[in-house]
RNA sequence: GCUCCCAUCGUCUAGUGGCCUAGGACACCACCCUCUCAAGGUGGCGGCACGGGUUCGAAUCCCGUUGGGAGUGCCA
């Protein structure tokens, strides 16, 4: 009588869509597609300081556009943990009742002074035998029983821990709220949870939450415990550090599809030669068994890269419709925009972009009254000696020669070839005199989209700049 | 400090005792292609942390050392 397993994912609305979380949601969610299980979002909002709605939207805006969708029928929740405080505060007064905890008046300041007193570390197991009736302000403690737990992980194997090296933890607190170990349990065995895949932090949390499922009268879920992502520094990605938030990844124009692979990436690896591969391939073919154990590093650099090959694997149209939303940040007056103008030009950055955002910057000429012009390019190539006859010559030239890119890049070729000079260096500052820039999309599809008017002004305004 | 985890090119990884003279990817370098820049192609650089075992044979198993990391809350 094998039951579908029932993944979960508990994030607590603590501010943006963590990279970390993400990958740990995209482990659960490969698992739950390819098993025919279930995925249980649960929102983990039990401290209320940290707890804000619009936290939660964004858990589910992010998952989301990683394609881990509310509204697939394996999908289930989002359910809140704050909603079942009920039943953990029942479950907390069971194990009172059960002699599996016990009241505790100890504040910390208390503690702390018997740990300096005894040389211990942490509590003590002080109020275990005071048989201390419930009161406002007491906590209520797990009493962790003798003997070792061994956690069963499908990632590290046995894990084995003396319980004299658990203290007795809080269930409740002095207010009565309950605590995170605890909440944690109660909702996983409400929710029928039988695997726990999450990152490897949580790991010496482990046992204590085994030791409530048994205390509970459950056989505890599988576990797994996934490694951290760590920054350069090899420390775990922190937001006060790092660049952790997948919100802003997907603004920078991160595509969806390139971060769902890459992130899938750290720790495991597809079968083959090649990383990248389709989400359908990562499904059937991602095992926990295969994950690797030690942390790893969030490389922006390679991100990126897998970013590239998912652009230019995009149709051109799909391409279009990708940029649409960093086109309207661009630099230029709104009214000047031509989709038109853009259609034509986009394959001709596709394969030049390694993000959606550098867009603008590439492409920003069609749409500027006169090109951004960058000092030190300029500087740089309208001071060689034959700046000014090129330029000059061109600005002639385009006046009544064929309108077509070879047309105009045969002109060229040809006064360059009559005074012993490499194309690529003539066509520099005509190509700066139109765009601004030394680099940027092929020269001569550029000014055959950019029309004959206008690159005339371009090349006379150049012109008379150089005096 | 204590508990636990981890250890293959700079990075992400393949490798589950002989197929390993250790494979791929990112980054880097060179060359080719070329109107700039990309893309693409070809090639290169570069690694099993160390020391002991076990074994006919070890990157792979065991022990130790060293080095990293996580946890250590009336946070989650």
């Amino acid at each position: 009588m094998s039951e579908l397993p029932r993944y979960r994912f508990a994030p607590s609305p603590t501010g943006f869509f963590h990279v970390g979380g993400a990958r740990t949601a995209l482990y659960n969610w490969a698992l739950t597609l390819r098993t025919g299980g279930t995925f249980v979002l649960r929102i983990e909002d039990t401290d209320e300081s940290r707890n804000s709605p619009q936290w939660t939207q964004g858990i589910i805006d992010a998952m989301s556009w990683l394609g881990i969708d509310a509204s697939h029928p394996q999908f289930e929740g989002p359910y809140f943990q704050s909603a079942n405080a009920d039943k953990h505060v029942a479950a907390a007064h069971q194990l009172y009742e059960q002699g599996a905890a016990y009241w505790c008046d100890m504040t910390s300041e208390q503690i702390q002074e018997r740990a300096k007193e005894t040389g211990k570390q942490g509590y003590d197991g002080f109020s275990r035998d005071r048989g201390l009736e419930p009161a406002p302000g007491r906590v209520l403690r797990f009493r962790v029983p003798e003997g070792a737990t061994v956690v069963q992980d499908l990632v590290r194997g046995d894990v084995e821990f003396s319980n004299e090296t658990i203290e007795d933890f809080v269930l409740l607190r002095g207010n009565g709220t309950p605590m995170f170990l605890l909440a944690n349990v109660v909702d996983d065995i409400e929710m029928r949870i039988t695997h726990v895949v999450r990152a490897e932090e949580h790991l010496p949390n482990t046992p204590k939450q085994q030791l409530i499922w048994s205390a509970l009268g459950k056989s505890a879920p599988i576990w797994a415990h996934v490694p951290v992502l760590v920054n350069e520094q090899r420390k775990k990605l922190s937001k006060r550090r790092d660049k952790v938030a997948l919100e802003q990844y997907r603004e920078e124009g991160i595509l969806a599809d390139a971060m769902v692979n890459y992130l899938m990436t750290l720790g495991w690896a597809p079968a083959g030669d090649t990383e990248i591969v389709p989400w359908s391939q990562m499904v059937e073919e991602f095992r926990l068994e295969n994950v690797n154990h030690s942390p790893a590093f969030f490389d922006v650099k390679k991100l990126t890269a897998f970013n590239g090959e998912y652009i230019r694997a995009l149709s051109p149209e799909l391409f279009v419709l990708a940029c649409a939303p960093f086109l309207q940040q661009g630099p230029w007056p709104t009214d000047r925009f031509d989709a038109e103008v853009f259609d034509q030009v986009a394959p001709l950055v596709q394969t030049r972009v390694a993000t959606l955002s550098e867009v603008p910057a590439m492409i920003d000429f069609f749409f500027l009254d006169e090109p951004a012009m960058d000092e030190a390019a300029w500087n740089k190539t309208m001071t060689v000696d034959f700046a000014r006859d090129v330029v000059a010559d061109f600005c002639e030239a385009v006046r009544d020669v064929d309108w077509s890119h070879d047309a105009l890049k045969e002109h060229l070729e040809k006064w360059s070839t009559e005074r012993e000079l490499k194309l690529g260096k003539t066509q520099a500052p005509i190509r700066v005199a139109i765009t601004g820039r030394t680099v940027g999309p092929p020269l001569f599809e550029s000014i055959e989209i950019l029309g004959r008017d206008e690159t005339i002004k371009r090349l006379t305004t150049a012109l008379s700049r150089m005096g």
